[in-house]
RNA sequence: GGAGAGAUGUCCGAGUGGUUGAUGGAGGCGGUCUUGAAAACCGUUGAGGGUCACACCUCCGGGGGUUCGAAUCCCUCUCUCUCCGCCA
């Protein structure tokens, strides 16, 4: 969430930043509640005072009828307080519900647009292969190469689940392994951390975990999700800390299985491992102090763009249009590999500076030089959405006779320069 | 899964229902003393809201209740520890 000071202070700003990000929000109706909030809670602190005073001058040897006086009145203030109370939550639940809409500031550099066509493509590094044969789509490869069972997943779970088998496991513990030690070496603590989560943390995190738009599985007759992201369970290992200046910035590689529901992603065109139930990701976190975001997002972006330069793909690179950003982002950069079979690039990593927005909604906070508690900046960025860069790799290093290239990088990971077909 | 114990400020650790936001110690910071340091002594040291600044309010694991008044009593949840069982 944004700082409701800030709100206050800069009306104007927020509410041209709303109509840039086309979100529907009311910035004046929230300040609006947070003044009425304000007043009520004022009210509510005489009140509570006057209990004190109460409670204070009964503490000695009192006459009875002086006593039972001071208990009538006691009494009074108490019924007083109750009825304050509950109009208090009220007021304080339909406040929450207008602030939790506002979005995030947008970088000054950010693109102005309501879509993804107004994205600034930032630079193309690669050149998609000519090919002086019909390259085939992902699916035909997995499957004539015998790597990847669309149909046992189908019948087993159902669809858009599927089984990685033969080089298609392999090429998932490797493409992990290739970015876990890459990021190790670039200072990222490596975790595996657990796939589900309470539903507080996702809330905390900015998902919803209920309802019927939600894109997350929820586990019958208990209070856990199926995390969507390894991002729900890095970030919420920082909820209400506070953490020390001297150890940030904080760099974290998350290993974990993302399980999306799709809910309405249905007729869309996503064939094969594009969008699918589940997934493993290698995802990189970072908590930084608000002076040092700037810089990390782009560090986060060179990271991603060296990982794809390694495995040989290529790709390009976006600066998200601010309709297309999402709540919680102040800047994003997406990178879009090239996907022979669709014949376009395709989003294969997202990464976003959240500045403060996620911090102050999960109380997490540095004590800076002078001992004061600041909330911290959050950033997120994938390094390896597994199925997505398999689609990239089939796809991009195809031969005409059916079999596909492994990328030098993955070779030692593997064991073998290629996937050849095997003799079924 | 069964039985028991516990959760208080940066940490350790007190706390009869009414000057307890909280005794005491440790640690941190500031000071006196000292050439310097140690020791000793003195002072200071949680967070959030609110305010120009005060005032004031809230917070003793979370939630609910009893009471004029709750860290203290009751209910409930969560977590931690010990013992037993089970298990990769």
């Amino acid at each position: 969430m944004v700082d409701i000071k800030f709100v206050k202070e800069n009306l104007e700003i927020v509410k041209e930043n709303i109509k840039k990000r086309n979100v529907k929000a009311d910035a004046e109706k929230v300040i609006e509640l947070y003044n009425k909030k304000n007043s009520l809670q004022l009210q509510l602190d005489g009140i509570r005072n006057k209990k004190n005073e109460n409670a204070q001058k009964m503490k000695g040897k009192l006459p009875e009828d002086e006593r039972n006086k001071l208990i009538e009145e006691g009494k009074d203030i108490k019924n007083q307080i109750a009825s304050l109370e509950e109009e208090q939550k009220k007021l304080e639940e339909e406040y929450l519900s207008e602030y939790i809409k506002l979005p995030n500031l947008t970088h000054p550099t950010t693109p102005i647009g309501d879509t993804d066509k107004d994205s600034t493509e930032l630079k193309k590094v690669g050149n998609p292969r000519q090919f002086n044969f019909k390259p085939k789509d992902h699916t035909v490869l997995a499957n004539d190469l015998d790597i990847v069972d669309f149909e046992a997943g189908a019948s087993v779970a159902g669809q858009k689940f599927y089984y990685l088998k033969n080089e298609g496991c392999l090429l998932e513990l490797a493409l992990v392994q290739f970015a876990m030690r890459l990021l190790v070496e670039k200072g990222f603590t490596p975790y595996m951390t657990p796939d589900m989560a309470k539903s507080s943390i996702l809330e905390g995190i900015g998902f919803a975990p209920r309802g019927n738009e939600t894109n997350i599985y929820s586990i019958e007759n208990s209070d856990l999700c199926l995390i969507a992201t390894a991002e729900i369970t890095i970030g919420g290992m920082f909820l209400n800390k506070v953490l020390e200046e001297k150890n940030l910035p904080l760099k974290m590689a998350g290993f974990s299985h993302c399980f999306r529901t799709e809910a309405g992603a249905a007729g869309q065109a996503t064939r094969g491992l594009y969008r699918v139930h589940q997934f493993s990701k290698v995802e990189m976190f970072v908590i930084c102090k608000p002076e040092d975001s700037d810089k990390i997002l782009e560090d986060l972006r060179s990271i991603e763009e060296e990982i794809y330069t390694k495995l040989g793909i290529p790709y390009r690179v976006l600066d998200i249009a601010s309709g297309d950003l999402g709540n919680p982002a102040y800047k994003k950069y997406d990178l879009e590999a090239w996907m022979p079979g669709r014949g376009e690039y395709g989003e294969i990593t997202s990464t976003s500076n959240c500045t403060d927005f996620q911090s102050r909604r999960l109380n997490i906070k540095f004590k800076d030089s002078e001992g004061k508690n600041k909330f911290v900046h959050m950033l997120n960025g994938t390094a390896i959405a597994v199925p997505r860069v398999i689609i990239s790799i089939l796809e991009n290093f195809q031969r005409e006779d059916g079999s596909v290239e492994i990328p030098e990088v993955l070779v030692p990971y593997i064991g073998s320069k290629e996937i050849t077909r095997k003799g079924k």
